[in-house]
DNA sequence: ATTGAATGTAAACAAATTGTAAACAAATCA
DNA sequence: TGATTTGTTTACAATTTGTTTACATTCAAT
């Protein structure tokens, strides 16, 4: 089930929103300031985050920001909630990295009718839960990986930084991208860290599966 | 510094523009009409074209459509500059391979954010800038050459050289512009370093692919 | 042709990067 | 809890890459 993060100051909008949208079948969760919402952001990773432009604390262009900095965060979709039309507000909001826009006042089927839409555009680019390469087969929702048609066991490191790896075969991961997205901005590790689990992908998925670009990073072979 | 090529047959527009972005740290090269925008495009090899649909001696299309073609060319962003918004224009623009629109009458503030938006689109998705010059073939995001079709293995150095080499082949570069380029600003090495390089790069690449300039440096034959 | 500066090139050496095993720590599970 | 798996760090070896040096060669100006 699709899960959507509501931020906003005011009650009586988060209920109304709340209201309108679990009536459709999503799941909702809701955040009343900008801080809050980049929390549960990182918490929850909702499908798609409707946030007010004006909020205490962070406001809804600060917490958009952060969230597209978040290379783990990136692929969120962001709906902003804005009272007023000018231009100079939707010029901020996109540059900040905003999808999509919503002007007050709601109407509940127009509501509707976005979200719906965008969650359509959002699955269908995003839909491609299984990655196949070679004889290496990677099913996210399983969470398992077969290798020739059998089934081998991944540590969950192991199967992040490979479903990193696969989703660009040929492409150079630099190990700071590595860190980026298997680990997370504000985790800290070594980066040889990363040396080590290509090592140990290498002994489950073959020697040549995963090439070594020195001084830049990894890739996996074409 | 991001460069960007506006290509307008008038004044005016070519002026406003420049002005707009010049302030906002962007590098302008401009042209008058589609054959000038086409050479420039060439011989600047800019990020980003602003180009009018309606022009003399080579409309916008056109010359959209002859950059597409170019594979040498084909990682620049256009964007179009119409006065019409009809449907059919914007069809015809998109067809031939331009990435976005502005609508006449410009807003300054709303080119701006428009240009800042496509130009981190763009750098986050598409950081693969792609060269190819005669047999030689250079992908940055895979961080591999081929040489006719035939991959190539190049050291960090040597793939960094060639870079910056085979981002204007037939400039020749300095060994001074090559030591800021490839080593940096504040790392010194002895200047006769990059003649071992280009030296090993010759043997990977062929003898005649780069060509000495005595007492100046070196350059990629054209 | 001679000369001298610039460049080509091989080899030696230095530095950086990575592979890998092993030890330890943290998390998970039964 | 104790056992097992997973994750991280570290140390050291192996390898690759980068730099310098020395000498050979080229080339243009005389």
């Amino acid at each position: 089930m699709k899960k959507i993060l509501i931020v906003d100051d005011e009650k009586d909008i988060l209920e109304f929103l709340s209201y309108n949208l679990k009536k459709e079948g999503f799941s909702i969760y809701t955040a009343s300031d900008g801080l809050e919402g980049l929390e549960k952001t990182k918490k929850i990773k909702p499908d798609l985050i409707i946030v007010d432009l004006m909020m205490p604390k962070m406001n809804g262009i600060e917490m958009c920001e952060n969230i597209r900095n978040d290379k783990k965060l990136s692929n969120v979709i962001i709906l902003f909630l804005t009272a007023r039309s000018e231009d100079y507000t939707q010029i901020a909001a996109l540059d900040s990295g905003a999808d999509d826009f919503l002007k007050k006042p709601i109407k509940p089927k127009l509501l509707i009718s976005k979200v719906k839409s965008i969650m359509r555009r959002f699955s269908l680019n995003k839909n491609l839960k299984n990655y196949i390469h070679k004889d290496v087969e990677l099913d996210i929702e399983k969470y398992s990986v077969k290798i020739k048609g059998d089934n081998i066991k991944l540590a969950r490191k192991e199967f992040d930084l490979l479903k990193l790896l696969i989703n660009q075969p040929g492409k150079v991961y630099t190990r700071e991208e590595i860190l980026n997205d298997v680990w997370g901005n504000d985790i800290h590790v070594v980066d040889r860290t990363i040396d080590v689990h290509i090592n140990r992908l290498r002994d489950k998925l073959g020697q040549k599966f995963i090439e070594t670009i020195k001084g830049i990073g990894y890739k996996i072979c074409e």
